[in-house]
Formats: C-alpha cells, structure tokens, sequence
DNA sequence: GAGGAATTGATTTTT
DNA sequence: TCAATTCCTC
C-alpha cells in the first residue's frame, strides 16, 4: 500500500469555485459534519444515519476543496474492509484523488512506523508480526522454562490479561496498582509479561498490541518522530471512534496535537468492543480533551422503518451510560412497517427450522436471499442454522467463521515461508520442526528452548548451536542437521525464486504436502485443496516479504458476494451492514445477555450486551424476527432457558409475539405484555437486580418434553410414558393414542404425553 | 518417539 | 458434542 512517510509531495491543485454536487444531496447536520474542516469534530451518529457517507464525503471535500496536500490526510478505519469501502466511495465521488490519503487501520499504520524507526524500540529489520496463536506459544515457552504450574497459569488467560494490559497502552514496567489482574498467581504477571516482552525483542518480534504500544513508546520518547509524523498529517478522520482502545486515543491525542484537526465519527450507543480495550469514555470525554471542538450529532435514520427504530430505541433507553440521541425515521411519512416478530420455541432446532422457512416464504415471495442475515450472538450457534440450510438446500455463506490464513495447514506453510524470509524465526521453527515428523519430539524441543532463554538466542540459532554438541541423540541430531541444511536451502532458493514457486517447491521438498496425502482423516483432502490455494494467492505477490506482512495484517477473507445466499454471522461481525430482514435467534438469559458478560462486567458489561442487541436490531431495513428458545442442548444435555430480558424491554406497542403453547406462562395467556412479562417461564425466575444473573427455578431443569402430534406417531410404534412406561401403539384416533403398555396394560392416552421410545 | 485410546473440559465477541 | 489433551502401549 501507499507510503505516508514517503512524501511525494507536489502542490495542490487550485481549489473548484463550485461546490461538488453530492454536498446537496445532504442534510444540514451531514453537511455541517463535511464542511467544518477547522479543529475538532465529533460526529456522534446514531445507526443508519449515514455515518460512513458523511466521512466519505469529508475526505472526499478536503481533497476536492482544500488547500490540503496529497497524504496529508490520515483516515482511520476499525477494518480493512471498511478501508477498502471508503477509499472506493470516494474514488466514486472524485475520481483517482481519492488514491493519495493514507487509508488504513491503527495497526497497519503501526507497521509502517515500526519499518521506518522500529530500531529505536530496539526492532531489527523484517521483524515478524505475531499472532495469537504464536503469543499464547511463546508465553507457553517462558512458563515452561520457568517452571511455573502450568494448570493455574493458563497462558491463554495471562496472555489476555498481558493484551488488556497493552489496549490501555500500559508498559509493564509502568503497570498501576490497579492494572486488571494484576494480582493474577501472586503477583507473577507483570514479571511475565517483562519476561514475554524481553523474549519478543530477542526473536525480533511484535504482537497486535506492540504496533500501538512500540508507537507511543516512539512518539513520547522520540520528539522529533513526533514532529515528523505529527507534521504529516494534516488532517485526521477515525471511522468508529466508540471502539478506539487507549492505545488509539492516546496516538490521536498526540499526533492531533498541533493542529487539532482531528474529525471522530461515532456512536456510544454501538460500542460492543470494551472487552477487547475499547474505551467508551474516549467518546465521552472528546469535549474536554478537545477543547472548541464543534459537536454534530446525527438523527435522522434513513435504515429502518420506524417500528424497528421504536423497538430499538426503546430497547436501548435502559442504558444509563450514554449520550443520549433521539434516532427517528428520516421520512415519517413513510410506511410504519411490520412489528417486530417475537417466537417462541421449544428447542433450537425448532427454532432453526422455523427462521429458515420464514427465510425460504420471503424468498417465494421475491425478497433475495441476500437481503436476509441471521445475526447471532456467540459463533457456535451458526452450527445448528448450518445443519438446518444444508437439508433445505438454502444457499448460506458464514461470515467470520475459521479464517483462511487461521487454518493448521495453511499456518504451517506460512511458517515454512517465515523460516525462508527470516531464518530466525523462533515461533515458525518450532512449529514445523516436527511436522511433518522428524524424530524431534518434545524432548528436543525443551532441550533447545532451554539453550535458546540461557543464551537468548533465537531457536533456529540454538538448534544450529545444538547440532555441534552430543547434547542430542545420535537419530535426533542427524534429523535436525537435515532440517536445518533444508532451511537454509531454501532460504538461498527465496531469493531467485518467485513467492508462488518457492511456496510449491518448500511444501514438496519438506514433505508436508506428503503428510496430508498420506492421512486418511475425512478433511486431509481438503486441506490439500487449501494448500494448492495457498500457493495459488502467492502469485499475486511478487515478494515474499510483503505476502507476509499482508498475511499478518489483512487476515480477513475475502468474502464472494456473488450468488445469492442467506448470510450467517455473529452480531460483532455485523457492525456497519445493512439487510431488509434480520433474524435474531438465541434471546435468552445467559447466551444474550452472555452469562459472562454479567458476570465479569455487572451493570457495564449487561449494558454493552444491550448495546449489541441495539447494533441487531438497527441492522434491520424492514423487518425482524426475534426468537428465543425453552431450552437448549449444551454439550450433551438440555439446560432450561429463561426469554431474554431484552424482549421485556422492546415497547409492547411494536411487537408480536407467536408463541409455542405452554411455552411461556400459561396458554394464550404467554404474551410479552402479560404482567411479569417473559419471566414466567416454568414459574418465577430468580432475578437479582440489574446486572444480576437471572436463572430458572429449580425444578425447571427436567429434559422438555415437548407435546408431540399425534400424526407423529403409527400403530406398532415403541413409546414411553412418564407414568405407564413402557408399550406399543394399537392405534391413532384424533390426538389420542391407544396404547398396549408392557406393564400397565392397554389405555388411550394423550398423544402429548408420550414419547417415542428408541 | 509414534500412534491409538481414553479422558477431559470448554464455548463470547477479534484488529 | 467434539476437539484437544493426556495416557498407554509398542
């Protein structure tokens, strides 16, 4: 991509007399948003009021009008692709101007930093870019070496709470009293998280926090970086300013600091990220750290008709911490709408049958396909709405499920390629020194890591070390001389060879692709086809080295949008899209509000999860169906479940609920504005304040038998009941069965209270 | 050290 | 449930 430290630097062109037209086509509060191109701005915009419009065309009007120069702009974006839709909405509005802003994330402006002054953080030249996978192995590493209990402390755990620790932009050596798990295994952590840090330096590596992190240490430590990338930047525009971490305001706050000319975009009320840094007092607090700035807020919702913007404006009136912003329809004339559906079913796969034939009634009636997304709360949920789209033969696409560049296959290979581009590369070599096997167990691996921490040497230059010494055995030693004579082959070979052909040429020589010919696991094959793909995508690339960085980077996929299909993904993944009909399944206590949600965060942590149910329902253009489910599999067996707080909080005025018999309260009676409202499942649930944890009764934990259909069963059937037991259907008459029980003797009895026996 | 069997234990959200 | 460890034998 394009270089902001590479100033190619001509005058601007004069700037147009008249205003380009697309500032028309916008309301008063958009255009004051555009325009005001002195100091701060922050922009707090409500859902579907054309936020991202708004900041297209600010960039677009600064370059198209200003006296501003080429890659004086910096615009920030919380997604590759949400860089990538911006920079082509304004290319539509300008043309080929567009090209000369810097465009990108806070991490990949981060690279770009570090490759330019990353030797005054103590970086070496093509430092690797870790991900969590290598840092949760690494950190694994240090806690072996230092023999600290493995079972208390999981480096998955203390490698979270050393990234919470980065998000605020805290150092380990200037960790406060209150750090967040500070206290974690007796105070051990920040000495970790130094060890960690010191180990990084060593195999001349960064994680996602460093590129922020390394950053600060530049701007604060380094005046005269500073002044050069300050000076850069003329002009600043952050797309999702509600989902900044620390580390991001705190970049901002210095880098805008000259010239204040800093433009936020952003809602409070869809920040859905604090777990993973996200400071929502950033937004909050804007004013005050921005003294003058001029404040727009933006209301007028041109998305949703103005029943979904009732229900969830209504919905999210229950957050006490907010802005407060008055979203109403743009055009009230227009057609108010259906009212938000509410289901409610017995079980999950109930539930998915009836999402999908609502889908599939929609599709009949000539909605595309395209136009409908199934929007859950945690990604496992999908599965069950997979299963149910396969047997109907639905088109689907999963949006966010196991990445390409996240798969096993496809990580081994990179590491293989790593190992060619950067010979010490401690996280690569060990994971493909014994893939496929070598003889280099885990007993050789300790004896390396061991010489790598005492010298602080990287692994590939321990192993070379361990090579000349009778440390080893005899077979292992022979083995890994083998293996590092093919690496280094292969790194002779990286520099004539193209990307692709290196790739082929690794793979083949070291055995790997082998391997999975070899296995005869149902899924071998296809990771085979991943592999071919793999070197199919090198082609694109002329260097190694940027295919790399690409990969640690722009780890999303690139979705094919092309045939028409039901889209399925998490309600984090669809921040910032749109569809006509939403379907929002799994509105129950525990899963939506997450137990752990509540139980980690009280009262904050309840009022994100309603921010999340908000972003779902705003996702919608005309329609929404809600449903919740009696009780759920997890694992093996059926946990019972309480409806979600969240439909007591939709206005009754907008909803309509259908609703399984005997399902919820009593009978008909099982309507959302019922006194005691969805709480009555099974009798009273226990609700311990706000914040608190709602569960079921006990006695309400029983497997559900769910009232079977008479037509469900035929003469000669084995079924069960509670009280006779066990017998055999004689013959169906209306919803009565009649049936000869083994041991109580032939009755007619309810078909609703028998069951099929297996 | 490899390979299969048995056991366990985990499920927010992701740049 | 299912994948990922650990255990157990060869």
């Amino acid at each position: 991509m394009d270089d902001p430290f590479s100033l190619d630097d001509p005058e601007p062109g004069p700037v147009p007399e008249v205003l380009p037209p697309w500032l028309d086509a916008l309301n008063p509060e958009q255009r004051l948003a555009v325009t005001t191109t002195e100091g701060p701005v922050l922009v707090l915009s409500g859902a579907g009021t054309g936020k991202t419009r708004v900041l297209t065309c600010r960039l677009a009007y600064l370059l198209a009008t200003r006296p501003v120069r080429p890659w004086r702009i910096l615009a920030v974006t919380f997604t590759n692709k949400a860089a990538r839709e911006m920079r082509e909405r304004a290319a539509a509005l300008i043309g080929p101007d567009a090209e000369q802003v810097w465009l990108g994330t806070f991490h990949a402006l981060g690279v770009r930093l570090l490759r330019r002054h990353g030797e005054r953080v103590g970086l070496r030249p093509g430092f690797t870019i870790l991900d969590t996978d290598d840092q949760v192995r690494l950190l694994k590493q240090i806690m072996e070496v230092e023999n600290l209990d493995l079972k208390r402390w999981q480096p998955a755990v203390a490698m979270s709470l050393i990234q919470r620790w980065k998000d605020r932009g805290l150092c380990f050596d200037a960790l406060p009293a209150d750090a967040p798990g500070r206290d974690f295994a007796a105070g051990r952590l920040p000495d970790l998280y130094r060890q960690y840090q010191e180990r990084l330096l060593v195999v001349n590596a960064v994680d996602f926090g460093d590129l922020l992190l390394h950053g600060l240490t530049l701007f604060t430590k380094h005046p005269d970086v500073l002044a050069e990338v300050g000076g850069q930047f003329q002009y600043i525009l952050v797309d999702e300013y509600q989902d900044t971490n620390v580390a991001q305001y705190l970049w901002l706050r210095l880098l805008a600091r000259a010239h204040g000319n800093l433009c936020c975009v952003g809602d409070d009320d869809q920040s859905i990220y604090s777990w993973r840094g996200a400071a929502v007092g950033n937004i909050l607090r804007f004013e005050q750290d921005f003294p003058g700035a001029t404040v727009v807020r933006l209301e007028r919702n041109y998305r949703s008709t103005s029943t979904i913007l009732a229900a969830a404006s209504g919905l999210i009136g229950h957050n006490k911490a907010r802005m407060g912003k008055d979203l109403r329809a743009a055009d009230e004339t227009r057609d108010p709408g259906a009212p938000i559906t509410v289901w409610g079913v017995w079980d999950g796969a109930e539930e998915a049958r009836r999402v999908v034939e609502e889908a599939e009634a929609l599709q009949r009636a000539g909605e595309p396909l395209n136009s409908m997304a199934i929007l859950v709360r945690v990604g496992f949920q999908t599965r069950e709405f997979e299963e149910r789209l396969i047997v109907s033969g639905t088109p689907y696409r999963v949006i966010g499920g196991p990445r390409f560049y996240e798969r096993q296959e496809i990580r081994d290979a990179l590491a293989y390629l790593r190992l060619a581009a950067q010979p010490d590369d401690s996280l690569a070599f060990e994971r493909v020194v014994n893939t496929p096997r070598r003889g280099l167990g885990p007993t050789t691996i300790q004896i390396l890591n061991r010489v790598a921490r005492l010298e602080r040497i990287s692994l590939p230059e321990a192993a070379r070390r361990v090579v000349e010494t009778d440390e080893l055995r005899p077979a292992a030693r022979r083995s890994l001389r083998a293996f590092l004579e093919d690496l280094s082959r292969w790194r002779a070979l990286a520099d004539g060879l193209d990307p692709a052909a290196l790739c082929g040429t690794i793979l083949d020589e070291s055995g790997y692709v082998d391997m999975w010919r070899a296995d005869k696991a149902p899924d071998a094959e296809g990771r085979v086809e991943n592999l071919k793909e793999l070197v199919g995508a090198l082609k694109e690339f002329d260097s190694l080295i940027g295919f790399l960085e690409h990969v640690s980077l722009v780890m999303d996929n690139e979705a094919r949008a092309a045939e028409d299909a039901l889209t399925l993904m998490t309600l984090h993944g669809a921040k910032g899209l749109e569809f006509d009909t939403v379907f929002l399944p799994g509105w129950e206590e525990e899963l939506f509000p997450h137990r752990r949600a509540l139980e980690e965060n009280g009262v904050e942590g309840l009022e994100e999860e309603r921010r999340l149910a908000y972003v779902g329902l705003t996702r919608a253009r005309r329609r929404v169906f809600i449903s919740f489910a009696g009780s759920r599999r997890v694992f093996a067996d059926w946990r019972s479940c309480l409806p979600s707080r969240f439909l007591d909080e939709l206005p009754p005025e907008v909803v309509e609920t259908d609703t399984a018999r005997g399902l919820v309260g009593s009978g008909a009676q099982g309507l959302s504005n019922a006194p005691g409202g969805w709480g009555r499942v099974g009798g009273p649930g226990t609700v311990s304040g706000e914040g608190g944890i709602r569960r079921p009764s006990p006695g309400w934990s029983a497997p559900p038998t769910r009232p079977t259909p008479a037509s469900a069963f035929k003469a000669g059937d084995r079924v069960s009941h509670e009280s006779f037991g066990l017998g055999t259907v004689r013959e169906v008459s209306g919803d009565r069965l009649d049936i000869a029980f083994d041991t109580a003797g032939p009755r007619k009895v309810m078909a609703a209270f028998v069951t099929l026996a297996r």
